[in-house]
Parts: C-alpha cells; structure tokens; sequence
DNA sequence: GTCTATACGGAGATAGAC
DNA sequence: GTCTATCTCCGTATAGAC
C-alpha cells in the first residue's frame, strides 16, 4: 500500500511533462487536470492560477539547480567534463524541470529567462576557471549547449538517431580534454 | 512611389516575425493581422488556415535553405568555416525562415521537425566531407548548434552579452580550424 | 482539500457584402 | 482581393457545494 502522491505533486510533474512534449501551448490548464487527475477546481487551489504554476516548477529548478552546481564543483573529473556529461537528457529530475524552465522561457517568461541566465554564467564561471581561456571556455560551453538543445529538445533539432547518444558522449568528452590541453599550451 | 508591399508577403513576414519573438503561441491570426495591416478576412483568402500559413514559411525555408547550401558548398573557406560564421543570428532571410520553423517545430509541428531534420544532416554531411572524422564534425556541428541556439534564440538560453557577438566569431573559427587540424593529423 | 457549475474572453474559422 | 459580422470552441478563472 503506496500512499498515493499528493495531488500537488503530481499537478507539478504533470505540467513539467506537458511543457516538455506540447511546450508552453499544449500546457493548458485541462490538459495539466487529466494527466493529474484531478478537478479543475482541485488544481486551483494548490495554484491561485497558471503563472503560480510556473513560478513553483522555476522555483523547483532553481533548488535542483543550486544543488547540481555543488556536485559540479566537487565533481573530480572537473566542470568541463561535468557539464558536457549533464547535457544529455536522461531525465533526471534536474533534466526535466531544466528544459521545462527552458520551454517557458522560449514563450518569453522573463523570469523564467532571468534564472537560466544564471544558471548558466555559473556554469561558465565554473569552466573558466578550470579552463581559463576564456574562448576555449565558451567553445565547451557551446559544445553542451548544442548537446543539449540536439538531444534534450523534443523538434528543438533534429534527433539524429544516427549517433546513438551514449556511445557519443564519451567521444565528445575526448574533444573537450583536446580543447582543455590546448587552453594549458596556450597560457603557458 | 513604392508598390505597396503584397498583402501575402506582408503576413508571412508578419507570421515569422510574431513566431521568433512571442513564439507560436503569440503568434495568433489576430496578431499577425494588426501587423500586417489586413483584416482577418484578408488573412484567410491567402491562406486557408493557420496551418496553411506555416506550410508557405516551411517552404519558404526549403526553398532558402537550399540555395544557402549552394553557397556552403562552393564557399572558398569551407563548409565548416561556412557553418559557423552562419549560425550567428544576423536577422538574414534565412536567419529568420530558420528561426521561425524552429520555433514551429518546437511546438510539434511534424513537417517543421522533419524539414529541419534534413538541413542538419545536409550540413553535417558537407562538414563530414570536409573534415574526415565524424567526433570532430559532430563537435562542430553542436558548436553551431549551440551558437545559433544561445544567440538567435530570444529566451533560448541567456544571450549572455558580456560576449559581443561580432568579436567572439573570429575566435570561435580559430576552435574550429584546431579541431580539424587535428583530426587531419588522427588520419594521418 | 477537492469537486461541479458557470461566467468570460480569446482565437480559429465561415459567410457573404463590397 | 479585401472587408465586416458572426459562430463556435477552448482555455482561464470564479463561486460555492460537498
């Protein structure tokens, strides 16, 4: 006998859902109420209206995100080689409300921008300083980024299903190493 | 004395534009027709629906995104080069055509996907050409992607602009030309 | 804490006048 | 070729019952 997940919860997982498969239009109040079962009435208590909706699933990514950015600082093989690994879509919780996060801000949610600008210069700031140049630096950054958008965006590029994702990750992380000892020749 | 614009090119410029920047969900009949200064009634004798409107700016991309590849493949710097000085969002024909079926394709649209499906395999096959090995073409490729995600996309990630656009392209061909020197001297 | 009923507006689309 | 008028449906939100 599993207690049954709280209607909230599974309100806010069910809209993270609908804005990563429909995005922001598919992710209407109806569609959220059947896929969580519960009454229209049900979802408008836990959230005063739609937006209330959004600020909760951006302020549950700013808490994974704030954790996942200790891990990546203690991480021993570095943040460079952290993030290109954290930029496969695998699902995690941490996935899921990211790219959810991502779709509100593509619909020009301000705040839902403001939070991936941060997130992201940390991620920079954390590369640069293990890179140091600041070129080599943004090369990785771009490199997880397409990673990211190629793979974790449903239409966002083509999945190309040529390249299977896991056999791939460990080759780009070679490139990434490849980039990194050319950043130390450099400065040296 | 200018030929008033067509009303049809008029709309689809509108559709385009209201696409990249409010996303397929501002993007509404009744907004595109304020901006482009028709009435609705207008709207639907050039196009018989909503649908029918993004059929015309997917093949107008089609129809771009071809001649575009003429050029990457006749261009003296190589497609590589080519690829990554064109993913910077310049505001071209192209660049907006592109953005636009992006923004469709992101919310589901199966021929948008499928349309930007094969312009990515067509870049990938000329920087393939080009470079030899596939882990470096794939690297970058997901540069470009990355790139034209972070810059063109408003909302996409950040557009962090302590990065000046202009300047960092430069240094972002120099990445590229060491990635292909050196997967030129791994098939040596 | 969750439900039903309902008001309200917005968006897509049709019919037909000019 | 472009307009106005109008219909219908869907999505958000409120009120109040259980």
């Amino acid at each position: 006998m599993s207690t049954p997940r709280p209607a909230r919860d599974r309100i806010l997982d069910a809209y993270e859902e609908l804005l990563i498969n429909e995005g922001p239009r598919g992710a209407t109040l109806d569609a959220v109420v059947t896929r969580a079962e519960v009454s229209k009435g049900g979802l408008l208590y836990h959230f005063k209206n739609k937006e209330a909706m959004a600020g909760a699933l951006i302020e549950k990514l700013r808490e994974l995100a704030a954790a996942d950015l200790q891990t990546m600082r203690e991480d021993p093989e570095g943040p460079s080689r952290y993030l290109v690994r954290g930029s496969v879509y695998v699902g995690s919780d941490l996935d899921r409300a990211l790219i959810g996060v991502v779709r509100l801000a593509q619909a020009s949610d301000p705040v839902a921008s403001d939070l991936l600008k941060d997130i992201h210069r940390s991620w920079f700031d954390l590369v640069q300083q293990e890179v140091g140049d600041p070129v080599i630096s943004r090369a990785i950054m771009l490199l997880a980024d397409g990673l990211y958008y190629n793979e974790g965006l449903p239409g966002g590029w083509p999945q190309d299903h040529r390249n299977d994702r896991s056999r791939s990750v460990p080759e780009l992380l070679e490139v990434v190493d490849l980039l990194k000892s050319h950043a130390q020749q450099t400065s040296a």
